[in-house]
DNA sequence: AAGACGGGGCC
DNA sequence: GGCCCAGTCTT
C-alpha cells in the first residue's frame, strides 16, 4: 500500500477526539495552530478552551485589551506569539472585515504565521495542497527514509518541505497533514517509538539499519546563561505595591513584575541598597528591605537559569504608579512571578 | 545563518 | 541535565 494511503487508514483509527477538528472555520484553527507552536497538546488544550469562551470570533478578540489577552496566555510562554495573535486580530477583524485570507500565500503575509502554520490552515481550511513540516513530521520522515541531513540548516528544512510535499495526498491534504503530524506525536514518537507495532515498519529504513534513535539529526544547542534577579516587592501599609511592564527585545516582553534589579552575582543587602533603582522608587530616605527567600528561586527558562531573590521592601512614600494588593492577580505576569505571589499573596487577593 | 524566545514533560 | 514540543521573528 502507498504510504499516504496507510498513513490515512493508521490516523482515522487512532487520531485523538480534538475540539479544532470539529470546526473548519480559520478563526478556529488558526488559534489553534498557534497556541499549539513549540507547544504540546495537553498544553495547550485547555488555553483554547479558554480563549474560545472568551473570544468567540476574531471580533471579539480584536477588540479585547492587550493586558487581558496576555493575562489569558500567562503560563502559556513565547509570549511573542500572544502579541502577534492580537494583532493580526485586528487587522483581520477591522482591514479585512473579518475575513482571513483565504489561500497559503495570502496567511504567509499575517504576523505569526510561518510557513508551517500557512499550510496547516490552508490544508485544513481550504483544501490546498501545501504540506506542512513540523517537528513531528521531521521525526517521522527522516526515520522513515533515514534522511540525516540536519533539520535546522537551510538544507535541511528544504530538504524535508520537498519530500513531504511529494509525499502528500493532494486529494485530501487536510487528512494528510494531520494524520503525519498525529502519527509523530503519538506512535514514531521521539523516545520510545512503538517500532513493533508500526504501519511502515516493513519499509522504515532507520528500523532497518537501526538508527531510530539518532534521527532525526539536530545541530548544536546553545548553552544556558545565568542571571541574577532581584525583586523589590514593596509592601506599603495601605495594601500597595509596584509593578512595571517589560518593554523590549528580552523575555517577557509586555508581561508586568515587580521593579527589578539585575546584578552580575548573586547579591547581598548591601549591594543591593547601592543601587539607583531604590533613588528611583522611594519618596523619602526611609526604607527597610527584607530578604524573603533564602534560598534563591531557579527559575529555567529554555536558554537561561533565573537565580531570584525577592526582598520585600518596607517605606512611606514612593515615586511611582501604586497598584492595590487585590488588583495584582489582574495583570499578566511571568510563572516566576506567578509562583511568588501564590506563597505570598493573601487568600483574598488571590 | 544563528540566536532569541517559555514552560512543562520525559528520561 | 538534556531533549523535545502542531515554529516564528530578528539580527
Amino acid at each position: 500500500m502507498v504510504f499516504p494511503k496507510r498513513l490515512t487508514h493508521w490516523y482515522l483509527q487512532n487520531k485523538r477526539d480534538l475540539p479544532w477538528r470539529k470546526v473548519h472555520e480559520p478563526y478556529q484553527i488558526w488559534l489553534s495552530e498557534i497556541m499549539l507552536q513549540q507547544t504540546r497538546i495537553e498544553q495547550g488544550l485547555p488555553y483554547y478552551k479558554k480563549f474560545i469562551e472568551a473570544y468567540p470570533t476574531v471580533f471579539h478578540l480584536a477588540k479585547a485589551p492587550q493586558d487581558e489577552v496576555l493575562k489569558l496566555w500567562q503560563g502559556l510562554g513565547y509570549y511573542s506569539r500572544a502579541r502577534n495573535l492580537h494583532e493580526t486580530a485586528k487587522h483581520v477583524a477591522f482591514d479585512l472585515n473579518g475575513k482571513f485570507p483565504d489561500n497559503y500565500k495570502g496567511l504567509l503575509k499575517l504576523k505569526g504565521v510561518g510557513d508551517y502554520t500557512a499550510s496547516a490552515i490552508a490544508s485544513i481550511c481550504y483544501g490546498e495542497p501545501v504540506a506542512v513540516v513540523d517537528g513531528n513530521v521531521y521525526r517521522v520522515l527522516s526515520r522513515i527514509f533515514e534522511i540525516d541531513t540536519p533539520i535546522n540548516n537551510t538544507a535541511g528544512i528544504k530538504e524535508f518541505k520537498i519530500l513531504a510535499q511529494e509525499l502528500l495526498d493532494e486529494k485530501d491534504p487536510a487528512t494528510f497533514n494531520q494524520a503525519i503530524m498525529e502519527f509523530g506525536a503519538l506512535h514514531c514518537k521521539p523516545q520510545n517509538p512503538k517500532c513493533d507495532s508500526c504501519p511502515f515498519n516493513d519499509m522504515c529504513l532507520a528500523l532497518k539499519n537501526d538508527r531510530v534513535k539518532e534521527l532525526p539529526v539536530k545541530l548544536k544547542k546553545s548553552k544556558v546563561k545565568k542571571r541574577f534577579f532581584n525583586y523589590l516587592v514593596f509592601d506599603l501599609k495601605d495594601e500597595s505595591t509596584i509593578l512595571e511592564q517589560r518593554k523590549g527585545k528580552g523575555i517577557w516582553n509586555g508581561l508586568y513584575q515587580f521593579p527589578l534589579v539585575e546584578t552580575e552575582s548573586l547579591s547581598d543587602e548591601e549591594e543591593l541598597k547601592s543601587q539607583d533603582k531604590f533613588t528611583d522608587l522611594i519618596g523619602g530616605d526611609e526604607f527597610s528591605i527584607e530578604l524573603y527567600n533564602q534560598k534563591p528561586v531557579v527559575h529555567k527558562l529554555s536558554h537561561q537559569h533565573l537565580y531570584t531573590r525577592f526582598w520585600i521592601v518596607n517605606t512611606t512614600e514612593v515615586k511611582k504608579p501604586k497598584i492595590a494588593l487585590q488588583e495584582v492577580i489582574d495583570y499578566p505576569v511571568p510563572v516566576l512571578i506567578e509562583n511568588f505571589l501564590n506563597e505570598y499573596l493573601p487568600d483574598a487577593y488571590k
